[in-house]
DNA sequence: CTGAGATCATGACGAGGCGTCATCTGGGCC
DNA sequence: GGCCCAGATGACGCCTCGTCATGATCTCAG
């Protein structure tokens, strides 16, 4: 007799996992936007061919195009990947504030923090002059500008604060992280306290200034 | 007997043009980088090939290669230009400016002045979602940057005011115009007394309020 | 005016990227 | 075990890329 009479084969106890086809997917898009960020990285994204993530990953061309239509679309994937880890943390930030600096103190560092903790996967060897990555509006990045505006217009308006013309501060507040925080990454050692301090009290000494329209 | 012994060919009393081999450089040099610009504004930036603008200026594609060796350098040429004829005026606001906030003012409104103008050789149909254009920090960007640089220095030491970390502050009042100035391009009737106004509030009211390094 | 030489426009070419599609493979299901 | 179809495959046709041998045209010395 064999051991099989004895021992026939059981079912794993708790088997509800995807099947493999499910499986090979989610391992594929991940392998691809994993060969993306290598390449992204190592080449620039303006140099890096859609042929150059194909390789990376071993998979043939016409798979890839089953994931993705473009060099655009996984860089798209990418940020958005990134913009939907940031947006809670935003809006964290937004709900436990208690007053205006509280609040900007506290995105603009969660910003930084996320900036320093990212920039590593993305500045490898990035070709010089490129200003700003090629970020595009992806509905996910749209979505953590929106929630900046209506974390604003929400704070300002708790606090009391004068009218302001929100979609230039937006915009202000933004275009001031992200040049600060470019900034910051390019020194050493970064510095996010000082990075934030700064864009804080810029932000906050400006406002009371502003014109109200 | 025919007229020609009469009129003998003269030539032209005063032709001291360059000759043909220069005129037809400056021709061709001038007609890719016009045929650049039109091919960006009806593309966009990615989706425009070299082999768009060469087809628009009717060359030869190899004569393409003569004058500029990318679709990149094509497209730094037409920025360069762009920030050559913006160099003078920022200075001569830098000069002419008594104080810092006439300097700002000056400088912004000039580049808000500036940035109508131009705008409407470039905004043409371009594809949603390019956040900024592709611009890299060319020779000659470069140089606006560092003019800014040494305006914001000098101004801010003839004014006598409290030392402050210029590589952040010039970063930001950059960021400030440009996102500003995108803002108001944005809107019908452009405005560019308000968006000037704004900004040098921005600034301006938050400057003393910035850590003293 | 002429001829030699310099300069530069030309377009065909090989290399390689692009996106597609007919074909095949193997997981899911009865 | 057998059928079916989601999806992986890679060859294919088309296009762009940058180069280069060729030839046309300008320039200038004699």
């Amino acid at each position: 007799m064999s051991n099989i009479a004895y021992f026939p084969a059981r079912p794993p106890a708790e088997d509800n996992r995807p099947g493999k086809r499910e499986r090979t997917k989610v391992a594929n898009r991940q392998s691809i936007l994993d060969a993306a960020r290598a390449v992204f990285g190592e080449l620039g994204y303006e140099a890096a061919t859609v042929r150059d993530i194909i390789r990376r990953t071993g998979l043939a061309s016409g798979t890839f195009y089953n994931y993705y239509k473009s060099k655009e679309e996984v860089f798209d994937a990418l940020a958005d990947d990134g913009a939907r880890r940031f947006r809670p943390i935003l809006r964290a930030e937004s709900d436990k504030a208690a007053d205006f600096e509280s609040f900007l103190r506290g995105a603009i560092r969660a910003y930084f923090d996320f900036l320093e903790g990212e920039h590593e996967s993305w500045r490898v060897n990035r070709p010089a002059g490129e200003i700003f990555p090629h970020a595009r509006a992806t509905p996910e990045i749209q979505a953590v500008f929106d929630e900046v505006h209506v974390a604003l217009a929400k704070v300002l308006e708790h606090d009391h604060a004068p009218a302001v013309d929100l979609d230039y501060f937006a915009a202000a507040c933004i275009a001031i992280a992200r040049e600060v925080g470019d900034k910051m990454l390019e020194r050493r050692p970064i510095d996010v306290e000082g990075a934030t301090d700064f864009a804080v009290r810029m932000i906050l000494g400006g406002l009371p200034a502003l014109p109200r329209p």
